[in-house]
DNA sequence: CTCTTGACGCCGG
DNA sequence: TCCGGCGCCAAGA
């Protein structure tokens, strides 16, 4: 067999990584994580998420307007409120204000 | 090689 | 606040 297509890239085992240190009850932006990266985009980490996300605590990544994942609003705001991360009035979206983590170190 | 797609982001209107 | 449009950039078809 040929696990080719499961593998991780550089690219992917670096988002990753950081994805799994953003602490509970804080989030980062798709934009925010290639931005700590230094490389790639917006775009690039959507995609990680698309394909591993499910492997990390993939509701702590979100659009940079607070925004969650499209098709997964329901189970993110689940969690969003057991962490206790702060909402904006409406309570469909993330607080990116307090809520945006400011990175690793 | 060209064209489309997509868990994005920003700027208007 | 809610769209629509455009830029971005790698992966697929």
């Amino acid at each position: 067999m040929d696990p080719a297509e499961d593998e991780l890239d550089d690219y992917s085992d670096a988002v990753l990584e950081i994805v799994e240190q953003i602490p509970p009850g804080r989030v980062l932006a798709y934009g925010d994580i290639a931005e700590l990266l230094g490389s790639g985009g917006p775009r690039q980490v959507g995609r990680v998420m698309a394909r591993f996300g499910g492997a990390v605590p993939w509701w702590r990544v979100l659009r940079a307007d607070g925004t969650p994942p499209p098709g997964h609003e329901v189970r993110a705001l689940e969690e969003y409120r057991v962490e206790r991360t702060p909402l904006r009035p409406d309570g469909r979206r993330v607080d990116m204000r307090r809520a945006r983590w400011p990175g690793p170190s």
